[in-house]
DNA sequence: GACCTGCTGCGGGATG
């Protein structure tokens, strides 16, 4: 292994030497054979800044250099434009010294470039699937050509995409590539670059469906990084009695100043509005302090300038800096590393939390990450989620599933993604321009991303889209675009899959600040904390969509909208387990370590003894006053399956943090109705799905039949199997 | 309580 490198082209040995890289890590070692080979596709899994992308790119790029030919060699797809500026810099030097066109190509990347290799297509081209879309659509004969010679396609950041709209997308695109360039029988491999997966063995299959090429999963033994971590809680005031009280967030505040100023940190906030909302109350903190302002807001609805000054500034590390910051700082946008991370009330995801502290640890130093979790001050009628402290719960279970189990949340693979479906119908009849039913069928089902869809499902799909004339038949038999489609697919916004909001712009004289959701209400006249500054609305155009603010005192981050993240049922099963035991700490050896403060560990402290004096232990279902409370300690997919029976029963159903809340109902109705629901058989996903009267939550949701509607909502929202086997296990109990 | 990502072609104006 110590000399794999020798099988580099000397070439790039010699840029190796250049760069004063004593060896290559563990992982570019390791890629070096299977990506000369280029017979299996690769998964590279390891943390953020581990060297993935040269560990695909050094033997990718030697190999080129072999068979000198025209036509583009390798593809590089990515999820963000940022990185693709990115990518192409790095690139730069190497290409150079050997000579090989790179070219960005994206929605904001220049013309000349892209006209160049419209002419002359070789060496690499980097892509976002939006991009690749718009050429396959308008431009399908000159990517069959300047792709002809296609060496290797390579995926940054995969993990991106897993189990959402946009990664079927992409699949899809890279099938369809293969079929249009006549490669099914002799695939193009591919290389996915991915940040550290759950259910890794699982992932091969997801990047190539139809499993045509073995894959060879290549992993870091992430034994070299150490984590520092602390959980830390604050108290939020029943009331402010005086002026000494301090709201809990004014105290998370204090602690952000003192950890982080005169350093560089990110801080995780998880809302915009919150992030927007600290970053004001820190910039005052300076102000009062006189000296220079170092927190600045990071977050998707702010303008890009604004942003990209804030990835500057803390790649030069030459002034103190801490970004506050949603998971626009997630993805590997490159700001180097930080001195720690800071997470502000409980993380979505582990796998997310995994993510965002791969972002500090300087120099080979230890990772640093802190959570700060607020909870509220109990009186006599606190409800039993701000009783059992669930939120900091929520928080030191994830910390343990990611340091003692490794476990990180694997795809979502029960859904169907029909409204993406959809989208590829309408792209592959624009593409060929006419095709047969079949022959789509087989495209993109059979063979396709779409396997969990079948022929009854997929016929019936194609006559609603010729209903809508979205499509229409021609008298070969031939698929075609209706007028509808049409309209649809010519618009510029056809190529994303993912749905947008509409959105107001907001500027301050001729400069654009950002973007607000045009339900977020705003007023002529209120004060906002916007770009972490303080403003007041001058105007509000609702024909433009503009906000216009001038600088003010005073004001309050705006509500941003946003729809709810599922928790995986791994947590709430950690979250029972840990109140179980009373004991959150983690065994290494025979030492337990503590990672929470006092406050953290007295509130703990009151959770585990509301546990015990409630018996919830072993009971699932409390009578609380009026209300009965339903645990199921299971995720948000079966909480919503047992919410949704309930509420077919004439039920009205609270879901809070994971706890079912049925006002004015006595315990032993719910008991003898949840004994019921199992008497009876159960109803499906779908018609579970058919009772909630909103199911389009993908973008083009709107254009499917109503039963394949349910079916695809009932999928991504429901688990009957799971709720099933609790609601057995319930029945043992109760009896 | 509540995230993120992307896309075109053309015309007008500023700049070298």
């Amino acid at each position: 292994m110590i000399d794999a490198h020798t099988k580099l082209d000397i070439r790039v040995q010699k840029w190796i030497f250049n760069q004063g890289w004593y060896n290559l890590r563990e992982i570019q070692c390791k890629a070096i054979a299977p990506i000369l080979a280029g017979d299996t596709d690769v998964l590279i899994s390891a943390s953020t800044a581990a060297g993935k992308t040269e560990a695909f790119f050094l033997p990718a790029i030697s190999k080129m250099i072999n068979c000198e030919q025209s036509g583009v060699s390798i593809l590089y797809i990515s999820p963000l434009k940022a990185l693709i500026n990115d990518q192409d810099r790095r690139l730069e030097s190497l290409v150079d010294l050997i000579g090989l066109n790179v070219t960005p190509w994206h929605g904001d990347s220049s013309q000349g470039r892209k006209n160049k290799l419209k002419k002359l297509p070789s060496g690499i081209v980097l892509i976002t699937p939006e991009s690749l879309e718009s050429m396959l659509i308008r431009d399908a004969g000159w990517v069959k050509q300047a792709f002809s010679k296609l060496d290797h396609i390579v995926i940054d950041e995969f993990h991106a995409f897993l189990g959402t709209e946009r990664g079927h997308h992409l699949v899809s695109l890279l099938h369809r590539l293969e079929h249009l360039l006549g490669r099914l029988k002799s695939p193009i491999p591919r290389t996915a670059l991915s940040a550290t997966l759950g259910n890794i063995e699982d992932v091969p299959a997801l990047l190539r469906p139809n499993q045509s090429l073995p894959c060879q999963i290549i992993r870091d033994s992430e034994s070299t990084t150490s984590l520092k971590v602390q959980v830390k809680g604050y108290v939020e005031p029943r009331e402010m009695l005086n002026e000494n009280s301090e709201s809990a967030e004014f105290q998370v505040c204090r602690d952000l100043f003192k950890f982080c100023r005169g350093g560089s940190h990110l801080v995780f906030a998880n809302s915009r509005k919150r992030t927007e909302s600290l970053t004001a109350t820190l910039t005052d903190f300076c102000d009062e302090a006189v000296v220079p302002n170092e927190f600045f807001p990071h977050h998707g609805s702010l303008v890009k300038e604004m942003r990209e000054d804030l990835e500057r500034r803390l790649q030069n590390e030459q002034l103190p800096t801490t970004a506050i910051c949603t998971m626009t700082l997630e993805l590997g946008i490159d700001i180097g590393k930080v001195s720690s991370v800071i997470q502000v009330t409980a993380p979505h995801s582990v796998s997310s939390l995994r993510q965002r502290m791969g972002r500090s640890g300087r120099r080979g130093g230890p990772s640093v990450l802190r959570m700060l979790i607020t909870e509220n001050e109990l009186e006599k009628n606190s409800d039993v989620v701000s009783k059992l402290r669930l939120e900091l719960v929520q928080s030191l279970a994830m910390i343990r599933l990611l340091i003692r189990n490794k476990w990180y949340e694997p795809a979502d693979t029960d859904k169907y993604h029909f409204s993406t479906l959809l989208h590829q119908i309408l792209s592959v009849v624009a593409q060929w321009g006419g095709v047969r039913a079949d022959q789509l069928f087989t495209l993109l089902c059979k063979n396709g991303v779409f396997h969990k869809i079948n022929v009854k499902q997929f016929k019936a799909l194609l006559n609603h889209m010729g209903q809508q004339d979205l499509i229409t038949q021609l008298g070969s038999g031939e698929l075609s675009l209706g007028l509808s489609g049409e309209r649809l697919v010519s618009h510029y916004s056809f190529y994303a899959v993912f749905k947008t909001p509409e959105e107001y712009r907001v500027i301050n004289g001729d400069k654009t600040l950002g973007s607000l959701p045009v339900d977020s209400l705003i007023m002529t006249g209120q004060h906002i904390v916007f770009g972490g500054k303080r403003w007041k609305v001058l105007d509000v155009d609702p024909d433009k969509k503009v906000i216009s603010v001038e600088y003010a005192r005073g004001g309050q981050a705006p509500k941003f909208g946003g729809s709810g993240l599922i928790i995986h049922d791994e947590i709430r099963k950690e979250m029972f387990n840990i109140l179980l035991d009373g004991d959150y700490r983690i065994s290494i050896g025979s030492k337990k370590v503590d990672f929470a403060d006092t406050t953290a560990k007295e509130l703990f402290t009151e959770s585990v003894e509301y546990f015990n004096a409630a018996g919830l232990a072993k009971k699932s279902i409390l009578q609380v006053g009026k209300s009965t409370c339903i645990f199921t300690w299971m995720g948000d997919k079966v909480v919503n399956t047992i919410a949704a029976l309930l509420i077919n029963l004439g039920y009205e159903v609270g879901n809070f943090a994971g706890v079912l809340i049925i006002e004015d109902t006595k315990k032993e109705s719910i008991e003898i109705s949840l004994k019921q629901l199992l008497l009876n058989s159960l109803p499906t996903e779908q018609s579970l799905a058919n009772s909630v009267r909103d199911k389009c939550i993908d973008k083009f949701d709107e254009y499917l039949p109503e039963d394949i509607l349910a079916l695809n909502f009932g999928a991504a929202t429901f688990n009957i199997e799971k709720a099933k086997l609790w609601l057995k296990r319930l029945d043992g109990r109760v009896n």
